[in-house]
DNA sequence: CCAAACCTTACAGTATGATAGAAGGTTTTT
DNA sequence: AAAAACCTTCTATCATACTGTAAGGTTTGG
C-alpha cells in the first residue's frame, strides 16, 4: 500500500506521515523496488493509534510513550493509566488557566456600556488595574 | 529610563520589548545621544498595556486593536466589547475542546485497572475505536 | 581607571507540529 | 504512448511569540 492510501485508510495526511517517520515517531515502512513507501496492515495500525492519540491532544513525545507501551506486552496498565493521569491533569490546568481569564474578561466586559461612548472599563483596566 | 529599567517597571523583558518594537506593536522610543532607548511614564503604561492584555491572552494582533482604540478618543465602547467578546467566544470554544477532551480520557482512565497487568481499555480503544 | 553591568544590532534558534514547493522519477488511466 | 496522478528527496515556510548569541559600544560603581 502506497503512502497515499495509507493517508487516506489512516486519516493521516502522506506528508505528515513522512515527518512522522522524520522525527522517528513510526518506523521506515518497507519499499517497493522503486523506492515507494510500501504500508501493511500493521503500519496502517499504528498510524491510526497515533492519529487518535494526537487527537486526544498527547503531545508527540507522549505518544511516543503511548507507541511504547502499546507495543510491549510486559507493560503494566499502571504506566498507562500514570501517563494519562498527567496528561488529564495538564488538561486541567489548562482548562483552570482559561477558565481563569474567560471570568476576568466576562467581568470587563459586563461592566462596559458597549454603545457609542468612549468610555471603557475594558481598556480602563488594562490600563491601570494591577491584576494577578 | 533604558530598557532595562522600563523592563522592570512594565514586566515585559527587554529583549520582547524590542522584539514588539520590531513588529510595530510599540512604537520606537526616544533615543539617547549614545543611541540608548529612553522611555517615558507613557511608553511604560503602554508597555503594561501590552502586558495585561497578553496576559489576559489576548493575541498580538488584538492587543494591537485594543493598543489603537486605547488611543481612539473617539472610539465607542462597543467596538471594545466585540473585539473582547470575540476573545472571549474563542476562549470558550478552546475551554470546551479541551474538556471533551478530558472527559474521554479520564473515561478510558477509569477503565484502566492501574495495576501490575498489562491489558489496557486506554491502549485498546487508542488501537481500535473509531471515535469522533 | 577599569571592570562589571549595561546597552546596541543582526542573525539564528526554540517550541510545537506540521505544510508547501520544486525538481524529477513511477504508475495508472485513457 | 501520452497525460494524469502518483511517488521521491530536499529545502523552506507557516503560525505564534519569543529567546539566545555574538561582537562590540556605553555607563556606572568602587
Amino acid at each position: 500500500m502506497n503512502i497515499g492510501k495509507a493517508a487516506s485508510q489512516s486519516g493521516v495526511p502522506a506528508k505528515t506521515i513522512r515527518y512522522y517517520e522524520s522525527i522517528g515517531l513510526v518506523a521506515e515502512p518497507n519499499r517497493t523496488p522503486s523506492g515507494y513507501r510500501d504500508y501493511d496492515e500493521a503500519d496502517i495500525e499504528t498510524l491510526k493509534f497515533v492519529h487518535r492519540a494526537r487527537s486526544l491532544g498527547f503531545p508527540i513525545r507522549d505518544v511516543a510513550s503511548l507507541l511504547d507501551l502499546w507495543r510491549d506486552r510486559d507493560r503494566s496498565s499502571a504506566q498507562v493509566k500514570a501517563l494519562t493521569q498527567r496528561h488529564i491533569d495538564e488538561i486541567g490546568q489548562r482548562i483552570d488557566e482559561l477558565q481563569s481569564i474567560r471570568k476576568t474578561l466576562m467581568d470587563l466586559s459586563r461592566r462596559c456600556h458597549g454603545d457609542n461612548r468612549p468610555d471603557c472599563p475594558i481598556l480602563e483596566d488594562l490600563a491601570a488595574e494591577t491584576r494577578r
